[in-house]
DNA sequence: TAGTTTTAAGTTTTT
DNA sequence: CTTAAAACTA
């Protein structure tokens, strides 16, 4: 394999760049990939061949990816080329932050039992350091810290003003991470930026990481953010082999602080970069690339790149304008079972619809649902933002640490024991103080809320009283069972408990016996008498997904990690559920991502949806990379709609044909149904029939040929014809959607307004 | 202070 | 239109 002549079957089905991107050695290496051009091939190729071939220990390699899916598919793949390929650390940044913190963290002063917030536990720590604020605006500087965190920013950065401008914010934040220590727990920003931080401290630390990661690996590297880079350079020493792959045209999470420079000053960051690039698309045909690039071509920041197509030409993409979105789920609906009779049939799996927000995927479900057309639906997890989940996690939370103050005031009086405002403020204080009231022994003031509570028990109400010391006892109970000292007896109590909930194996036990003994369950249950079955379900379900840990302490924090790590789990398990495979897909343009579909209708390219909207440039750039990304996922058949009006909030809204429409290469598409004002070259409005030069006015002088009007459903539209009966004028409405509407002169209905003359 | 009614606000995108 | 937050009442 030496000379070139004779590679492995798994080296010989290559192309030669992808080939040259697996074989390459160097400093480190720089793979521009564009879509569809086989870049997940190269990465879990290069790692097999660099185990396999150059006798690399696969412990040696860490491979990082955006999804905990793509690390997934990614270990899969690899091991099916070399076993051994399958060991490599294959994680998403945050992830490998995590699993870096357990073992290190220590070392920055972090306790390896943390919790990892989420953004709404995030949200709620700033609402108690924060009073008399809106929950919005609570809500506003969390982002801000988020993103803060996602810059690499502290508290004392001078840079921090380009965040948030408001003078209150450093303070903010400083408070904020002050209480996040005191808790002894982490939110997501920190699972990147402590790392760096503790590397950056600690050469000794750094010095065990380079010895052991001789190879990085980063996929998806458009969307790294620059918090991310740092940790990259941190982590890399002066042997470590780095190689990034990504395609900035595809760089679409630049609000969540994705940096594309990351990417674009690649080389300048790490000397001695070679570059390569994969520019031979397997996926699409070559109408399909030309109107995704012909898009991304106005974008003014990219490395530009040429996209060829090896599969040759196809069927020309379709353009259609539509009514409403009504129609546009019609006309998904029509497209797809229309394609199921021709030959060779397609089958439902073959298509994707796209769409921008989430929310718009109720009017296709609605139709679909009516039509019969199997579908599902891609990321939309509420199972995790849920109520009860969210109060049994905090249960679980608080039992892994008892300083937990957002598991704690969400739980502890629920339902309602008597502990008010007053009472929990009090057990604050005496955790964060130690031995503040008279009368009782002074305990250590080292946040521990359980042990706090416990203390002040004689000191409180009656009623509080009681009330603690059931939360209390059903926390002890649950650590029993967790540190296996549980009674046997008690164990087998738990199984004959009428609630209705079973405990399975491992950590499920633990699960089910706090939500029963704290009375969440009961609680949820019985709250509310229709969903209430619908809680308790969840709950078990939840209680499920533990079973797969062991009851202890570790396979607790282990739970809790993967679930506020990696939420696609509730997906994957539905899909096993059902065993129809073959569905449409709807899913978000963002979602797509690492996807492909035989056919895609990209749905609702209109001004203010998609693009969202155009305040900013580089927002509109990266819609635009999103429009590329949506349609790079066609590999054989493209339709993109458009909706002259559309329902938002409630109301009925006119919509502009999105610009990206008149972007997009015109000889690679066919433009169906009437284009509205605005978007054709000649606008609509030049076909209505004039006269000698004159435009004929009915004959109440109300109207005339040529005159603009809006309707309620309809959207724009102009005056056709006018036509004089002995009933009145008559008039001929023709809409920029093609819709034709005759109505009397005077009975004129109130959902047509005159626009004016034009 | 818990639970209700009324009012206002909002729809990106996700680790 | 749906959902969350403020305001109100028992």
């Amino acid at each position: 394999m030496k000379n070139g002549a004779d590679f492995p079957p798994y080296l010989e089905t290559l192309n030669p760049e992808q080939r040259e991107a697996v074989l390459h050695q160097g400093r480190s290496l720089l793979i521009l990939a564009g879509a569809g051009s086989g870049k997940t091939r190269v990465i879990t190729t290069k790692i097999a061949y660099l185990v396999r071939e150059r006798g690399l220990d696969p412990r040696a390699i860490l491979a990082v990816t955006f999804t905990n899916k793509a690390a997934r598919e990614m270990a899969e793949r690899a091991r099916l080329i070399d076993e051994r390929a399958g060991e490599a650390m294959l994680r998403t940044f945050h992830s490998f932050g995590a699993w870096f913190l357990r073992r290190n963290g220590s070392q920055g002063g972090l306790d390896p039992g943390f919790v990892i917030y989420d953004d709404d536990d995030s949200t709620a720590l700033l609402g108690t350091i924060m009073e008399n604020v809106s929950k919005a605006e609570v809500k506003e500087i969390a982002h801000s810290i988020a993103r803060a965190k996602d810059y690499f920013l502290t508290p004392q950065d001078p840079e921090l003003d380009l965040i948030n401008y408001r003078k209150d914010f450093r303070d903010i934040y400083a408070r904020y991470e002050e209480r996040l220590r005191q808790i002894g727990n982490v939110d997501f920003g920190d699972l990147i930026k402590k790392p760096v931080e503790i590397l950056r401290a600690l050469p000794e630390v750094a010095r065990r990481f380079h010895d052991r990661f001789r190879v990085i690996l980063v996929d998806e590297y458009q969307d790294s953010n620059i918090a991310q880079f740092e940790l990259l350079k941190e982590l890399a020493g002066p042997e470590t082999y780095v190689c990034v792959v990504g395609d900035d045209d595809q760089s679409i999470y630049r609000f969540r602080g994705a940096e594309v420079k990351n990417i674009l000053e690649f080389p300048d960051r790490f000397p001695g970069t070679d570059i390569i690039r994969l520019e031979r698309n397997y996926r699409s045909t070559v109408p399909i690339l030309k109107v995704a690039s012909s898009v991304v071509d106005n974008n003014r920041d990219r490395l530009g790149k040429e996209l060829r197509a090896e599969r040759g030409n196809g069927k020309t993409p379709v353009l259609t304008f539509l009514p409403d979105q009504d129609e546009e789920a019609v006309f998904c609906a029509n497209l797809i079972e229309r394609s199921r009779g021709k030959e060779p049939p397609a089958a439902y799996s073959d298509w994707a619809i796209l769409y921008r927000t989430n929310a718009q995927s109720l009017g296709f479900e609605t139709e679909f649902l009516r039509r019969r057309v199997p579908y599902r639906v891609v990321g939309t997890l509420k199972f995790y933002e849920r109520e009860e989940i969210k109060d049994a996690l905090a249960l679980l939370s608080f039992l892994v640490n008892p300083r937990d103050e957002v598991a704690f005031r969400r739980v502890v009086n629920k339902p309602s024991r008597g502990i008010g405002a007053a009472t929990v403020d009090r057990i604050l204080g005496e955790a964060s103080l130690g031995g503040l009231a008279d009368g009782i022994e002074a305990g250590p003031p080292d946040g521990d809320l359980a042990a706090a509570a416990k203390r002040l028990l004689p000191l409180l109400p009656a009623k509080a009283q009681s009330g603690i010391k059931a939360f209390l006892a059903a926390m002890e109970k649950s650590r029993c069972i967790l540190e296996g000292t549980a009674e046997k007896k008690d164990r087998k109590e738990e199984k004959s408990q009428r609630e209705g909930l079973r405990a399975g194996e491992g950590l499920s036990l633990c699960v089910v016996q706090l939500v029963m003994d704290t009375g969440i369950a009961e609680y949820h249950s019985s709250h509310d008498e229709v969903s209430g079955n619908q809680r308790l379900n969840n709950l078990q379900e939840l209680a499920n997904a533990a079973s797969l840990y062991p009851a202890a302490m570790e396979g607790l924090l282990e739970f809790l990690e993967h679930i506020e790590l990696d939420r696609s789990l509730e997906e994957e398990r539905k899909e096993d559920k059902d065993k129809n495979p073959d569905r449409v897909t709807l899913i978000t343009y963002h979602n797509t991502k690492g996807l492909e579909f035989r056919r895609v209708i990209m749905t609702g390219l209109e001004q203010g949806v998609f693009p969202r909207d155009d305040k900013e440039w580089e927002d509109l750039e990266e819609e635009r990379r999103l429009f590329y990304v949506g349609a790079t996922r066609a590999m054989d058949e493209l339709y993109i709609s458009s909706c002259a009006v559309r329902r938002m909030y409630g109301r009925t809204t006119p919509m502009d044909p999105s610009l990206f429409l008149r972007e997009i290469d015109q000889s690679s598409i066919r433009v169906i149904g009437t284009a509205p004002y605005g978007f054709a070259k000649e606008p609509a409005l030049k076909k209505a029939p004039l006269s000698g030069g004159k435009r004929p006015l009915s004959s109440d002088g109300q109207w005339q040929v040529g005159g603009r009007l809006f309707h309620d459903d309809y959207g724009y539209g102009g005056v056709a014809e006018i036509r004089e009966t002995e009933e009145g004028p008559v008039i001929l409405a023709r809409f920029d959607t093609g819709k034709e509407l005759r109505f009397l002169s005077r009975h004129q209905s109130s959902r047509i307004t005159k626009i004016g003359e034009e």
